[in-house]
DNA sequence: TAAAATATACCGGAAAACCAGTAGAAAAAA
DNA sequence: TTTTTTCTACTGGTTTTCCGGTATATTTTA
């Protein structure tokens, strides 16, 4: 691998060796590019950043030990902005995607990604455009699906309820918990269903999980 | 490499190419061990497992996209049982882990393990002992909490059945669909609760995600 | 092949959930 | 201080679940 001044530099930040390996393996012979250093924690790279700024790309896995992505990213653009960074994560939620986007991410790969994806959107990135691979474009492309129903807000009361609910408590012993009336936690179980848009406990308690509140 | 006929046979069996390209450049210069091939699926190993089934030891991911790890695991045994497993994961419940030495795989690894520690439970596993790395023999060893009850074993039926009842489907109506008496589904449904230790659906689904059967 | 697991089906009764309303008091927000 | 939200409570009726059995045919495993 040479090292030519207009090389592009890159730096890795993933928390597998594994994964570092593969990486370097995949872009030890490509042109052009110059892999300065690799880290397994985001405060390490954070100070090397601070001491060496010029770096044109991070591959940049969104678990770390330390920082989580969304942190790591934020601190690259305050020191860094013109830096590049291209998230390689195994989050394929929409969700996760986006907001790595909103933060400054410049690409977003899942780790199955071929070689030939990682090099394509390495060179599209630090040609200043936006890349992401196939299967996020399929996931950021693709009808939202259950996403538009934003979640519902619940009262801590409601909350409360549906703790004990999913805790396959009944009503009537909930509402002895509570000391309040059996009625009182009949009509919040029928709030609770209507906000989730469910038919029943079984599909609320689903609904529930799913959007991360129990 | 050279390779050479006492050589140890080593297949990778891995979804994401990375890693793939990872663990190779890992363990190229190591003696004794030749990387026969790779796969990214279960089933594209399997069938070379059939044709070729004289290899010592197989490097496996447990989340595959057709089979999981658990149906690899038993496969392997049922065809070339002095095959060596040697589990290369994400994962870290200590259900899992379990899970996998119980279908015989020889030694457990997270992906963030170093290069060191994969090729010293390598030589491990090759020996005929147990190699776990420092982190699972950590979670191993720790104190349960909670983990006391395993995940139940369901049925493929009774799959079917919970999926529908989180989604909010009667007893009713998953009989109609399956073509099954109302009698059936609701003894299905029994079973389901007693399985899980749940004392009605809203327990049930609760479990049910929270083991990631849903 | 024998034993175990799975899928099927039924009964009757008790308990709980679900539906569609209404409505007053208390607390929080405007 | 109004207004809105939240928490509370009730009626009356329908549907569904839950519980405790039992039992047979089929499939899988030992």
């Amino acid at each position: 691998m040479s090292a030519n001044k207009t090389d592009a530099t890159l730096v890795i930040v993933d928390d597998h060796p594994i994964v570092i390996e593969g990486l370097q393996s995949l872009l030890q012979g490509e042109e052009g590019l110059h892999i300065v250093q690799s880290f397994t924690t985001g405060g390490a790279f954070l100070s090397f950043l601070k001491e060496q700024p010029h770096i044109d790309i991070v591959l940049l896995d969104i678990t770390l030990p330390d920082l989580n992505g969304v942190e790591v990213c934020r601190e690259i653009k305050i020191h860094a902005p013109d830096t590049k960074i291209l998230i390689i994560s195994n989050h394929n939620e929409r969700s996760i995607i986006m907001q790595m986007l909103q933060q400054g991410a410049s690409g977003y790969l899942l780790k199955n990604a071929s070689g030939d994806e990682l090099v394509h959107c390495i060179h599209e990135v630090l040609n200043g455009r936006i890349a992401l691979s196939a299967e996020i474009t399929a996931i950021m492309t693709r009808p939202v699906q259950n996403e538009l129903k934003q979640i519902p807000h619940l009262t801590k009361r409601e909350k409360q309820v549906l703790g004990m609910i999913a805790a396959g408590r009944t009503s009537a012993s909930i509402a002895d918990e509570l000391c309040v009336s059996q009625f009182t936690v009949e009509t919040h179980r029928r709030n609770l269903m209507q906000k989730f848009d469910a038919s029943n406990t079984a599909a609320l308690i689903k609904m529930a999980v799913e959007q991360r509140l129990l």
